[in-house]
DNA sequence: ATTTCTCTTCAAAATTCGTTCAGAATTATG
DNA sequence: CATAATTCTGAACGAATTTTGAAGAGAAAT
């Protein structure tokens, strides 16, 4: 991860550009505002950390600057302790923390890395095996490219698949998975047929793997 | 936008709520550990609010559960003054920020803004999806650039789709969240559907596509 | 008070999906 | 190899879910 320190007071600079290189950040440092300009301008960073009060500029520029060039970019803001105002109109235009002065380095470190978190994960929250893939939030499954077109039970059979993956599983616990408590009253659990077969055919259709393996007489098997 | 306020004094938490509720908010407040949890655990909040010291547990468990249960909420913590490890605690866990006490109320409002627009608008003041934009402050929506005569409930609706596009949404949770805590002593959800189809009504009469796709048995999905 | 707009309720129609059934195919057993 | 047990498959039925139109209730505006 890139970080741009735009900070004119050198010790302060020094120390976290030597902090943060140690935590596996990569810094450069821009002293002035024009130089902070120019390398925004010319370069594309992850983070910028930017002291707002510059002695040739008012970093709240900078922070428009950046949101016109790269709105990619991350922003922690630096702030004098009482400049309340300039802290809002930060936020106001997009920054995404700010962090007043002084501070200590580990909180500093903590936030980049939540800056970071933040802007990596963009809300995906999925399952693989090989593959096949699964996010149970937007209920989407592909094997490969291909988006499996699947329903609420096969979807539902294909998570507990995965999150099974390798492990024998009867009809029996199958359908007490997927149908809950309904299934004591039943004495076979022949209708999982159905929906492994279903299943098979969409999986198989996009590409030519399935991972279902059948195992005689015990049941199935999420593998490859 | 809806925020749940967890903070045991109550004094404080009456003042967050009125004038959070002034500025536009939707709020509920959980005095409590448990009752945060409960709520969290059955409800959808945009940001959660959260004091971390409470009297029948931490609040970073909660923040723990918040991010099992519902990876779109934001997080906002309040600590005391020193509590400096919580804080940073708080920030690994995926809080998106944090403010100490005690703390102004418009500084407050600033940053669930910042929060909000950072992880829904990107920087702008509106909120969009390929052909579709929302204004959540003129209450303006638009697909391209024809303008949806929509009412406030199908306003809301969309709003609720749009910042949780591509996540399915059940019909339950859809009157939660356009209902609020009312629909306890409802047992059908079914009045959703009408606003369902007045919206979609709307939306493809401007053009040829509304964004929202039925999931069987399941809900509704704001996607392409 | 009346009109207009919005929200909700209700029932019928349309659609999708889950299940059943019968027969075919496969695998195990002796 | 013959038999039994298990699994697979396609077709068709029925149940659950969603859509739709219409009409009633309620709120806001004139």
């Amino acid at each position: 991860m890139k970080v741009l320190i735009v900070e004119d007071e050198k010790e302060l600079s020094d120390n976290v550009n030597a902090y943060l290189a140690n935590g596996g950040f990569i810094c450069e440092v821009a002293s002035t505002y024009w130089e902070a300009s120019d390398k925004i301008s010319s370069f594309t960073y992850d983070i910028v950390l930017l002291d707002i009060m510059l002695p040739d500029g008012n970093g709240l520029n900078l922070l428009r600057l950046l949101k016109q060039e790269n709105s990619n970019t991350g922003v922690l803001i630096l702030s004098a302790k009482n400049a309340l105002d300039d802290r809002i109109s930060g936020l106001e235009l997009g920054a995404d923390d700010y962090l007043t002065k002084p501070f200590h380095l580990p909180e500093l470190q903590a936030r980049l890395k939540a800056i970071f978190r933040r802007r990596m994960m963009d809300g995906r929250n999925d399952i693989t095996f090989n593959e096949v893939r699964l996010d149970p939030d937007t209920m989407e499954a592909w094997v490969g490219d291909h988006q499996l077109p699947l329903t609420v039970k096969e979807f539902e059979l294909l998570l507990f698949f995965i999150t099974n993956k390798k492990r024998v599983l009867t009809k029996q616990s199958i359908a007490e998975h997927l149908w809950g408590d309904n299934v004591d009253f039943l004495d076979s659990f022949d209708f999982v047929y159905q929906h492994i077969k279903n299943l098979r055919k969409k999986m198989t259709s996009a590409e030519g793997n399935d991972y279902i393996k059948t195992i005689y007489g015990m049941g199935y098997k999420f593998t490859d």
